[in-house]
DNA sequence: TAGATTGTTAATCGATTAACAATC
DNA sequence: TAGATTGTTAATCGATTAACAATC
């Protein structure tokens, strides 16, 4: 067990039960709204559809205690869903290649409530240096080198070509990136302490095409 | 056993294996580029870190026979993975909220190497309606309606505002779509039937933040 | 033939689900 | 007190990894 801030959460939390985390806190954003105070788990298992008891064994590792007959504190659960992802933070981040997607993560609003701050982005483009996307200054790439010992930035999104992916990851973690928000299709190879984290597109693609089409038989 | 095109296919293939195929493939075209004609599991392997035996049993799914000594035909891999992905095919889908994500969806050129084809995107904002993005027309949202019995259209993006996901999932469902691709943070209540494929960014992010945290103890 | 690699079957590991005791 | 719900421990399920036989 560790202590982060106020409450007692688990050491190694499963990523499936990571990855269902923001839907809890979202769905408990709308019902606080709608004034409830309390929620029991086999109430949020029906809406969300799902078994009464993961819930429970998943807002564990938040450390909240919920009460017999009465269930959980609704705000209590949001504030230690926050507090245990690090929305509540501010998670200063890089981002570079400003193409398609990247100018998109630059403009996505959501990004906000996860408390991921992009600082600036970098691009080898002259035509998209200068530019500014969602209040986001795009920079010459090799400024890149000169900002990292002023800043203290751990995170880097990565909206390369695949083809740069690579000699890009390493000068992230040159600069002291600490973990990598990969969205190219590259299969980075860098320090087994260094934080990966694929987030490709084309692998939900293929998981509903594939569903898609075992249905039509 | 079911009979997809050439290949002898594996019926259901679990979510993990099918988010690993992608990445053999973009993988695999790489290696066909350098001129490799025969590929081995063990070589797949040791350059994507990965265990040999589960790119074994991974690329088993597709129905391709190895060669002991030799390894499998580079070609032939590829061609049976996008024949089973469906990558290969025109997997035609409507596009509904044309705001941050949307728009980078439309511009996103690698979608084409997945087969997908956005038809049109819909969004009730009339300074949106009319553009153009990506080759990608903007049309009023209820024009939805009058389109949906001319096409076959089976997949639905949705990238529109939280509130709003349900009722337009419920649209498309009335509009013969069998897929939808969700992006928001909604959980979405529809027919069994129908595959629903989450893609939730903060759900990365949450991954992502909390391993980072777990590093700095 | 010898040896590397495929491909299948068994063992392990981890997550989900079920059972049940504790408790308000 | 009675009963619903938490929370923990055990059982199940599924995916990964290991072992090994088949084969080119």
């Amino acid at each position: 067990m560790s202590e982060t801030g106020k409450y007692k959460t688990k050491d190694r939390v499963p990523e499936p039960t990571l990855k269902r985390l923001p839907g809890y806190l979202y769905y408990l954003e709308q019902v606080k709204e709608e004034g409830t105070i309390n929620i029991s788990a086999p109430t949020i298992g029906k809406d969300l559809g799902c078994d009464p008891t993961q819930v429970v064994k998943d807002l564990a590792v938040t450390g909240v205690k919920g009460k017999p007959r009465v269930g959980y504190n609704t705000y209590e659960l949001i504030h230690a869903l926050e507090d245990f992802l690090g929305f509540n933070r501010i998670n200063e981040a890089f981002l570079v290649g400003a193409g398609n997607l990247g100018a998109a993560l630059m403009a996505y609003q959501e990004h906000q409530s996860l408390g991921l701050r992009i600082l600036a982005a970098f691009d080898v483009d002259s035509k998209k240096i200068g530019q500014t996307i969602g209040g986001i200054h795009i920079l010459e790439y090799n400024k890149l080198f000169s900002l990292y010992d002023r800043l203290n930035v751990k995170i880097g999104i990565l909206t390369t070509p695949n083809h740069v992916a690579q000699d890009v990851a390493e000068d992230l973690v040159n600069c002291g990136i600490k973990a990598i928000w990969n969205f190219t299709s590259a299969k980075l190879s860098l320090p087994e302490e260094i934080i990966v984290q694929n987030t490709s597109m084309s692998s939900y693609a293929a998981v509903l095409l594939r569903r898609l089409n075992d249905a039509e038989k």
